[in-house]
DNA sequence: CATTAGCATGGAG
DNA sequence: CCTCCATGCTAAT
């Protein structure tokens, strides 16, 4: 308990500490526990009047902006009673609650405690609240970290299989305190503790979760589909060669088919507007953004937009603009799941001020609106004139919207459409898929990136030309591409299996967990993809830095452990839209495979480091913009460091690679991975020829 | 007349 | 057949 230890129990005030007899339940506090109170301090508490009573003489008070009520803003005891509001000032909840239709995220027990509890205070925060800049205040749920992960997120919750096993038949909050609480580590980043991802913001009074971004917000989240973890610690990884790696991954957005607030049609609405919408009975494939959608950052841009300091991004969602997004009239239409997905409700006719980043730093308010002209309606980012000018972009370039954390704020990359000159740029006009190879990648890692001399890899290109061959006819050029497809394909199953080993969570077994009805699975620790710096915190990465230099040989053996990992232990996960045969292999190796896969990656990772570690090649092409009022280019540190580009192309010729060390990583993935197939009696055909059965 | 805002239409999946 | 979305069309400004 958070009162004193010793033998006889004091109020937790500490201006009453009268003797506990029979301690009373009071706020709840950091650590996890409840205070104990007297019974009138409980009393009080337990009114609302606590502060009024205790804290009269301590600073914090504020009026409400709305009803003039007095409100204590200074202490814990009082931070669920009120909001703070973008524009200044603070609003106390009931005004909050009275304003704006609200009702509680029902990813959240309905339980009686969670009226204490902050997530629910941020679920409650009005729209008046985020409808200004994000960041200069406790930002919305959806542009929250994560809020809510912290509950349910498999990244975030680091408990122990007694304590869920228990709390699943207690009552919610019991569940909710025990295992998000006072179970998780206490960990201490500056002089703010948080527990296993939950941080407490004294500042906002918020709590947010800052260890790891999960994009899967709510239960039910099939482990295929779990989707990297983008986390640029504040550190780099400073050993030996060791620089970074230039890994991009599709990215699967925030589990979105939970996210998506049920769309009967009658557009967004507050009432709908929870990430969560369990129990819909929803399916993935009506409402899941399309994979084309899916963000993808470079690490370039992750520098850039998060000024240089490796802040979160959140990647959201992408597209590529066609001739009207592009066009003088300035309107950017926005894919409808990943409008309703991420980016918040709009409840008015005239939609709302959207704040977005670019990155260069700059805000863009564009208006973002709804537009009802058919039976689905669409969504439309209005005023992007400015901004598309500003980063040069034209019809075919990809914009990329993500999200800052811990502010929330939106945040925009862009990619300019590779090989393609300005005539076919004007031309390509319709929006056509990425690449039906790249999709095919599902969840696979795309190691994709610029290259040395600013263009795009070769991932990119075959988008382009899959972008060519509308109605699935080939272009003259056929025959290359057709080649390069078939290898790409190839390298993408690897991928995609390497990508299942990746999954796994960097130590033990995963504790089975059942909530509401749904398993998924707990990690001790969340699966570490796409960030090197990851490693730089757990054993893996000291793996890494011992400067171990593995061989194929060496990976090679790692999966011949995966393979006497016992498979009963895999589950059924729903929805996922990969091919069966891939999706059950992946499951398979998600979810019964651990330390082996953990070794792998990061052998894989040390192996591709030093392998590559001698090129020298800097992924910075001149993305410079045309307005650079603010000089904000020499702010954003470039990508000096060398990047070590998983992308490989063994077929480019021209690239300035070193061949052995790219076919090396190139050898070491296909060999293990058909070694693995093998083992599994799968053949690549299996798995493509799945992943093409689509009529 | 030019631009903007809003809706309609039709191709693609 | 339905949904999505690129873009055309037109009334309003």
């Amino acid at each position: 308990m958070a009162s004193s230890s010793s033998a006889v129990k004091v109020c937790f005030n500490s201006s009453c500490n009268q003797a506990l007899e029979v301690p009373r339940q009071g706020w709840l506090c950091r650590t996890g526990d409840f205070a104990d109170l007297c019974d009138r301090c409980a009393s009080a508490f337990k009114d609302g009047k606590f502060c009024d009573t205790y804290h009269l003489n301590t600073s914090g008070w504020r009026c409400c902006e709305s009803c003039g009520k007095q409100i204590h803003c200074g202490c814990i005891v009082s931070f669920q009673m009120f909001i703070l509001l973008d524009a200044g000032g603070i609003e106390c909840v009931k005004c909050a609650k009275t304003e704006y239709i609200l009702t509680p995220n029902p990813a959240w027990p309905s339980d009686p405690h969670f009226l204490h509890r902050p997530a629910e205070r941020i679920s409650d925060i009005p729209s008046k609240s985020w409808r200004s800049i994000a960041g200069s205040g406790p930002v919305p749920w959806w542009q929250a970290p994560s809020l809510f992960n912290a509950y349910k997120g498999r990244h975030e919750l680091q408990v122990t299989s007694s304590s869920l096993g228990q709390s699943t038949r207690g009552d919610p909050s019991e569940r909710f305190v025990n295992d998000s609480w006072r179970v998780s580590a206490h960990e201490t980043i500056g002089n703010k503790t948080f527990a296993s991802g939950i941080q407490y913001d004294g500042q906002h009074n918020l709590f947010k979760d800052v260890s790891y971004q999960s994009f899967f917000h709510t239960n039910a989240t099939p482990l295929a589909s779990l989707p990297a973890t983008f986390v640029l610690h504040n550190q780099k990884v400073e050993t030996g060669n060791v620089s970074g790696i230039h890994v991009k991954r599709l990215c699967t957005p925030p589990s979105v088919e939970k996210q998506c607030f049920n769309n009967n049609g009658s557009g967004p609405s507050l009432e709908n507007q929870a990430y969560n919408s369990k129990a819909r009975g929803e399916t993935r494939a009506h409402h899941q953004p399309l994979q084309r959608y899916w963000s993808q950052f470079t690490d370039q841009e992750y520098e850039q937009l998060s000024g240089g300091s490796y802040a979160k991004i959140t990647p959201l969602f992408e597209k590529v603009l066609s001739a009207s997004d592009a066009g003088k009239i300035g309107r950017l239409v926005l894919p409808k799941k990943c409008a309703e997905a991420f980016l918040a409700p709009i409840s008015q006719p005239e939609g709302y001020p959207l704040v977005v980043q670019d990155l260069k730093g700059k805000d863009w308010v564009l208006q973002y609106r709804f537009w009802p002209n058919n039976n689905s309606g669409m969504y439309v980012l209005e005023g992007v004139t400015p901004c598309i000018q500003s980063m040069q972009l034209q019809a075919g370039d990809t914009v990329t919207f993500g999200r800052l954390e811990p502010e929330g704020k939106l945040v925009m990359g862009f990619r300019k459409a590779p090989l393609a000159s300005s005539s076919e740029q004007g031309n390509e006009t319709t929006n056509t898929r990425i690449s039906a190879h790249v999709e095919s990648l599902k969840d696979g890692i795309v190691f994709n990136s610029m290259n040395p001399d600013g263009t795009w890899s070769e991932v990119d290109k075959i988008s382009i030309y899959a972008k060519r061959k509308k109605g699935g006819k080939m272009c003259s050029n056929s025959k290359k591409l057709k080649f390069k497809e078939e290898e790409m394909l190839q390298i993408s199953v690897t991928l995609g299996q390497l990508q299942g080993l990746l999954r796994p969570p960097l130590a033990n077994a995963p504790t089975i967990v059942l909530i509401e009805g749904v398993e998924f699975e707990d990690f001790q620790e969340a699966p570490i993809i796409g960030s090197p710096t990851a490693f730089s915190t757990d054993n893996v990465g000291s793996l890494c830095s011992t400067e171990i230099e593995p061989t194929p040989k060496h990976v090679e053996h790692m999966l011949p452990m995966i393979n006497r990992e016992n498979p009963e232990s895999l589950k059924t996960m729903e929805g996922i839209d990969a091919p069966a045969d891939l999706t059950h292999l992946e499951q398979q190796v998600g979810s019964s495979v651990k330390n082996p896969a953990q070794l792998l990656y990061a052998d894989v990772i040390c192996y591709t480091q030093i392998g590559n570690s001698n090129e020298n090649h800097t992924a910075a092409p001149d993305q410079s913009f045309e307005n650079d009022p603010c000089g904000e280019k020499s702010s954003c540190p470039t990508f000096k460091s060398q990047n070590i580009d998983l992308n490989m192309q063994p077929e480019r010729e021209e690239e300035p690679y070193s061949v052995s060390d790219s076919m090396g990583i190139m050898r070491l993935v296909q060999e293990s991975t058909e070694r693995f197939m093998k083992q599994h009696r799968l053949s690549v055909n299996d798995i493509t020829d799945s992943d093409h059965k689509k009529p």
